[in-house]
RNA sequence: GCGCCCGUAGCUCAGCUGGAUAGAGUGUUUGACUACGAAUCAAAAGGUCGUGAGUUCGAAUCUCGCCGGGCGCGCCA
């Protein structure tokens, strides 16, 4: 039972003494979920407004407070004051702060919410022969830390990079390759050879339009099987691979399984067929669809006129894969919001073939990412790779760390942990739904409420602690009076609510409430550690304010861990 | 034209399932390193919560209209 739970509980306890046997009070779970927190800390730690109860009571609220308080029989729990309206509780700051601390050790932050449900996720999903750009940032890292944070909590998660790599387009790049490319073009340009080989392509087919044929031929060669295609797209798709992987390992990200849409080739029929057994195919000019607009929606296209799959039928074939392999709970789509009409129509065919599974399908979208005001725009230029960026970002981080931190040991391990932390920070800050607007200068800002402040926080609390280490002042028994003060109380406050925030982010497929969350208890802690000399006092004090900043450290480095961002221990 | 999403301080954003005086960061101005780490902290200034109505004891939050912006709307993915 944590504290929002008692104080509940024990509101009931002293609504019914005041009010025995009047109808229509709010059970246990309603006082718990109005249980609100006050805009002021000075109000209290808890605050219960007593508004509701005026209908069922026939009383004005500032009675009903004044009335619950004098029948507030629980001062060692919390102190309570009635303010208006409201009935405030002041935790036992003492017994408050030894509950919060001997709760944060190694386990803290894990549950067993999810009972080992799998959940598959979709995420990342990168095109062959494109270079890892910001745009792949979003997706790479939501699905990262989802993972991360849906674990913690219990889930069995499945990560699928649904890669890009079917289409017309790798029939063109083909047909590119084989006029104008060389193995040691590919060998040594690697992904920018392959793009420079399909804006070529265009240009020309431009003026040249057999082309196009041309590309489309290719590519039936590589739906037949035939080597010589199959061997230069294999190959293509290793180099993009490859190229990838080199960002992925800086990022940290991994997958358990690099099944793209051409893994389904062979597994369309099935779609096929399900669909018209279960009479959900017609045709409609010339194609077979879905038809959804009793549900509002456009068709849902499944064969194009000549009998060629799409977009949607692939996916519904990995659908059908991915329930049959991994009976999985729930199947996340961390994908732009700009494909929002595309799963709304995937998601309602899947209900309409009446699987079971189909209520688990989400699609976790987010905003678009643009660059100085403008789209991302390969051909024009206007575009920023992603290993560029984490580049300059690391170089960034070293410079700083040079000026001020010359002695320290391993500095390009710990620059590339800023660097990276910084990037990784600013996409997973804010709500996922908002657009993100790529400015060189707010992506390499390291002041304020950004990743390296929330490390330069963590590695501080080790500072301390080894500090504390050395002079032998760590062990003792901690008085926990030494933490009564409101700055310690803050802190304490925001640790006692992580594993809410936990939930809540992982309710909502919200990483950013942990980074934010994470955020505050590091401006929380900083302001006490200015407030506070930690390592002076008596034993037992020391000895307190040494085991909260041994929990600040330990949540800090779990919610960094849990958005993708390391936690140097110095920097 | 229709559908979905967004609109809060100069800028970037929080605001928990409707609750108390709307909060951070950044930028601007100013103060704090012979101090357990100044990538830090403190202070000032900055708001008709796009707009108009409605519901409610109470609305940034819920409903509707309007304005502004983004995205999407049959054989691309």
């Amino acid at each position: 039972m944590d504290s929002k739970e008692r104080i509940a509980a024990l509101i009931g306890r002293a609504m019914e003494a005041a009010y025995p046997g009047v109808e229509g009070l709010p059970a246990l779970r309603e006082i718990e979920a109005a249980l609100e927190i006050p805009p002021d800390n000075k109000l209290g730690d808890y605050a219960f407004p007593c508004f509701r109860l005026a209908k069922p009571l026939r009383k004005a609220p500032p009675v009903i407070a004044q009335a619950l308080l004098a029948a507030w029989d629980a001062p060692e729990t919390a102190t309570a004051e009635a303010v208006g309206g409201y009935l405030n509780f002041f935790f036992n700051r003492k017994n408050f702060a030894g509950e919060v601390l001997a709760a944060i050790g190694p386990d803290y932050g894990h549950a067993d919410i999810g009972r080992g449900e799998v959940v598959v996720m979709d995420y990342s999903s990168i095109n062959i022969a494109k270079r890892f750009h910001i745009g792949h940032l979003s997706t790479t890292m939501l699905g990262h830390s989802l993972k991360r944070i849906l674990e913690m909590l219990g889930y069995k998660t499945v990560g699928i990079n649904h890669l890009g790599d079917w289409g017309t387009q790798f029939g063109k790049m083909i047909c590119a390759y084989k006029r104008w490319g060389t193995r040691e073009m590919i060998e040594t340009g690697g992904v920018d050879a392959m793009t420079a080989l399909y804006v070529r392509f265009h240009k020309e087919a431009e003026e040249n339009p057999t082309l196009e044929d041309e590309g489309r031929a290719w590519f039936k060669r590589i739906e037949d099987g035939d080597p010589e295609a199959l061997e230069i797209f294999t190959w293509f798709k290793d180099v993009t691979l490859k190229d990838a992987q080199r960002v992925y390992d800086m990022l940290g990200v991994t997958f358990d399984a690099y099944t793209g849409e051409s893994f389904y080739n062979d597994k369309m029929d099935r779609v096929v067929s399900e669909l018209t057994e279960k009479g959900l195919l017609v045709e409609s000019d010339g194609a077979m669809v879905v038809d959804l607009e009793a549900d509002g929606m456009p068709p849902c296209l499944i064969l194009k006129r000549d009998g060629a799959t799409l977009y949607a039928t692939r996916d519904i074939a990995a659908a059908l894969y991915r329930a049959d392999t991994y009976h999985f709970s729930k199947a996340l789509y961390i994908v732009a919001y700009q494909q929002d009409l595309h799963f709304r129509q995937l998601f309602k065919v899947m209900e309409k073939m009446e699987y079971p599974w189909a209520k688990g399908l989400v699609h976790v979208s987010f905003g678009m990412v643009s660059f100085e005001g403008q789209a991302l725009s390969t051909r024009e230029g206007h575009i920023v790779y992603l290993d560029d960026l984490l580049i300059r970002a690391v170089e960034k981080a070293l410079k700083i760390i040079e000026e001020k931190s010359p002695d320290l040991p391993n500095r390009e391990e710990v620059a590339r942990q800023v660097g990276i932390g910084a990037v990784v920070y600013t996409v997973l800050s804010n709500n996922r739904i908002k657009d993100i607007d790529f400015r060189w200068d707010r992506a390499l800002n390291f002041d304020g409420e950004t990743g390296p402040y929330v490390q330069y926080a963590h590695a501080r609390c080790c500072s301390l602690l080894r500090k504390a280490e050395d002079a032998g002042t760590a062990g003792g028994t901690p008085d926990y009076a030494a933490l009564c003060d409101d700055e310690a109380q803050d802190v304490l406050r925001l640790l006692a609510r992580f594993l809410e925030v936990l939930r809540e982010a992982a309710d909502k497929y919200e990483p950013s409430m942990v980074t934010r969350h994470v955020t505050r208890i590091a401006q929380a802690y900083n302001k006490y550690y200015y407030e506070h000399r930690i390592l002076e006092g008596e034993p037992g004090e020391v000895a307190a304010k040494v085991r909260l900043t041994q929990a600040v450290r330990d949540v800090l480095r779990e919610g960094l861990w849990l958005v993708g961002i390391d936690a140097p221990e110095r920097m």
